[in-house]
Parts: structure tokens; sequence; C-alpha cells
DNA sequence: AGGCGCTTGTGAAGAGGTGCACAAATCGCG
DNA sequence: CGCGATTTGTGCACCTCTTCACAAGCGCCT
């Protein structure tokens, strides 16, 4: 499942914090999820709580660093060095969860040969061969929006088979082909209508502008880590 | 819904390429959704569409801003001036969208003065002043993990209702303030347990590991673009 | 050894999202 | 003016995900 990362960050929180064991609600609350939520995936990926005790912090991590592929770093290429690949390439969440930005390419020449956290930019026409050099898993797009197709299309042609991208875009792929969308500016959007959707509520119902107000109720986001109670 | 603002990206692509009118399905292509599902969530805020025709890009672009609350620019305050947020801060794609980054706080005072992109750092002593003069409606947290929470307990603090978070860690907040998280290191695992999965479907499977082929089938992700056939 | 409290694992019910398939509606053309 | 091609809007069935609730299991204390 998408929420097994994020059971990982929280039990490596709650191993730095010194707990050996915890309980699933525990966890459920550091992962922010329902802890029934949490059992059922957790039980997904074989048993390995203990009944009245809770779960081992330490085996646990294992077990879903394993299930991830986690267990060796994996080496992602990162395509585009404009402003939001400089700081990509200087993300250093990346490294601290095991991924190496093994590689920066850039189309534009007059990039190419800056050096950025210790990495050189080559330009995308190496892509083959650093691929190759480096045995990259995971290819990063973060390139403007009409290059991005193409340099999926290059990423595939050299055999990557997961992509996250960030341009505004959608990619086409081949079946087998893994792609993640990172859009910043659509987060803001959606809490963009969330805001604006509670304006027109305590607004005044008659100035709130015409219908806007009266959406139909179920308009309602479902990703949002919403109002979690202190 | 959350997907209303990649229809709104999908729409103003349309626009630049000269179409007056689209058809759900060509919209649902550009967007990368099932056509049915496109034509459901648009009959949710009220049909605007002709049939025989299709619909009218420029009116459906006014229709989703309107929802959207984007008929303003609406502006946002970014805390954590590190190496994230030092790029959302020379982001050129939040701009281009109706947002404004309005204030750029750190709690780091040798950060306090920087000048990024025409904006000066202030210390995040100052937030209850920037946010009542600059009209902030968005907070947005790019600080390490162990500040976060303490940010947003200000931001909720001198009012904001609404905060994207790229910290890894689960926020606290009242009920009523939406919060919407972004982690990268999360998008990046979930592509290698995709990309785990593939090579242990492809591998030998006496040799993949015992028990790591024959996960319970029903571990698919979800929010995938995957697969859009070329 | 036995009982008690705590926690996991899971069955079942409920809710919500998805996609098909088709009726209703509109435009263009003869 | 009527007909056919095209496209929207939507009822319905399906399916996944979520959540509650409870039985089964484990450790600790007496």
């Amino acid at each position: 499942m998408s929420r097994l990362p994020e059971y990982l960050r929280a039990l490596h929180a709650l191993a730095d914090a010194g707990h050996e064991t915890v309980s699933s609600e525990g966890l459920a609350n550091a992962a922010g999820v329902n802890s029934a939520k949490l059992r059922k995936d957790l039980s997904h990926l074989g048993s390995y709580g203990t009944r009245g005790v809770g779960y081992d912090v330490a085996l646990l991590i294992d077990q879903i660093e394993s299930v991830l592929g986690l267990t060796q770093c994996r080496a992602v290429a990162l395509v585009g060095v404009g402003n939001l690949g400089h700081a990509l390439a200087g993300y250093d969440g990346f490294a601290s969860r095991g991924f190496r930005i093994a590689a920066l390419l850039d189309a534009d020449r007059s990039r190419v040969g800056e050096q950025i956290n210790g990495l050189v930019v080559r330009h995308v026409d190496e892509l083959s061969r650093v691929v190759a050099e480096e045995s990259i898993s995971i290819g990063v797009i973060a390139t403007p929006a009409p290059a991005a197709q193409a340099v999926a299309d290059e990423l595939v042609a050299v055999g990557v088979t997961s992509i996250l991208n960030f341009a505004p875009c959608v990619l086409s792929v081949p079946d087998g082909v893994d792609v993640r969308k990172v859009d910043l500016a659509i987060e803001l959007q959606i809490l963009s209508f969330h805001e604006h959707r509670k304006a027109s509520l305590t607004a005044l119902p008659a100035t709130g502008g015409p219908g806007l107000a009266a959406l139909p109720g179920g308009l309602a986001a479902t990703d949002t880590q919403e109002a979690i109670g202190t």
C-alpha cells in the first residue's frame, strides 16, 4: 500500500525516541491513520505483532523496508536542473531515507558542467550511459512541462521503469512503467478550494455569490490529513 | 474534488492551443482520467456542457476557477528557507497559477535579511504582523520535521486555516484547519515498492527471497497515473 | 496454575468511488 | 422541417476501501 512509507517514517521516529515496541494505536497516531486500518495493512504483509504487547519496532522496520525494496540504496537520476531540480538535488531528505541521487542531467548545455552538491551536471544525451553506469532504477523529471514527455520517452527507452514527475502534465508511458506525479501548484489549489469553501460558509449566504455556497455537499477532498485532534 | 485542479491545468493547455470547445473524452485524455468520471465531476458543479458539442473551454475555466476560489490571487507565506524552501520561493509554477508568495520566514536569524527572488526573509516572530499585512490565506511549511509542529501551531494561532506541509511528520491541528502533506521521499519509496515488486516477479520465484514474491496480490498503489497507453 | 487486562487479527457492515451503458439533447445538413 | 451523428448527463451495478466490533491470543500478577 501507499501508506507503508508513512508507517516506516513513524517507526523510525519511534525507534529514535527509544521505543522498542509500539501498539497499533500508538503507531496509528504517529502516522495519522485509524488503528484498525493500520492493523489490517500490517496483517497483509504477514503478522508480526504480539497480542497483548504490540509490534516490535525494529522488526517491523526491517519487514517494511524489505517489502518496499529499501534494503539496498536505490540510485535515482534527476533530469532538469532548473529551480526545482536544483533544490531536489540538494534536498537531504532523499539520502536519509535510502535514496542516492546518482546523476544530474539537463538539456541546456550552458548548465552542463555545473557542480551541485558534489555532482556534475551532464547532458541529457548521456542518459543511456549514465543509467548503465550508475544502475539507475528511478528517474525524476523536473523539467518544464513541454519537455517532460520527451524525457520520459528517453527514460523508458533506456530501461527506467519508475518515474517521478514534477512537471505539470500527463505523461504517456507503456505498460509496466510506473509514473507518480507531484504538482505543487495543485496542492495549493486544493487548499484554496477548501479555503474558499470555508469563506463561503461563514459569510452571509445571501452575499456569498449565487450558488457557490450551495455546492453539493459531496465535494470533499479525499487525501487530506484533516483535523487530527490535539 | 481534488481532480478539479488537474482539469483546470488541462483546460489552460487546451486554451493555449486554440481550442474553444472540448469534448469530455478529449479533456479526460488531457487530464489522464476516465471520460465518464470527468463528466460526473463536472456535472457536480452544475452542467456547463452542450450535448453534441462539448464544453466551452473558456467558460469551464471560469467556472472551475470560481469553485476553487482562484478568482483572486491568493497570498501564501513560506516558513523555512532551507534547501527546499529556497527552491519553492523561486519556483515560478506558483505565480503562474494564481498564487503569490507574499512572505518568507525563517527561525534562523542568520538567514533573516537574505533576499530571494525579490523577497526579504523575515524572522518567524513577525509571523503575526506579516499575515495581517499581506492577507495571507495559506501557510507553507518547509522546515525540518522537529520544527514543523511549532510552526503549524503559530500559523493556526494567527488565523491561517490552510497549511501545506513539506516536513516529514504528522501535524496536529484543530478542527477547521486543513493540512495537506507532500513528502518527496515517500513518493520515491512508493516507486521503489513497485520497482521491487516488478523485480521479484521477473526473477526466478525460488531466488526472489522467501515469501516476498508471494505477497497478497491486492497490494496495488492507488494514486498512480499508471500505464496510460500511447 | 489460573485469571485478568491488554492488544492483535479479522469478519461483516457501511460508505464511497468507478465505469458501463443508455436515454436525452443539440447541431448540421439535406 | 426532419433525420442522423455526436456528445452530455446519469441510473445502476460493481468493487475497493474504511470502520466497527469482537473473538482469539499473549503476558503479567497473584
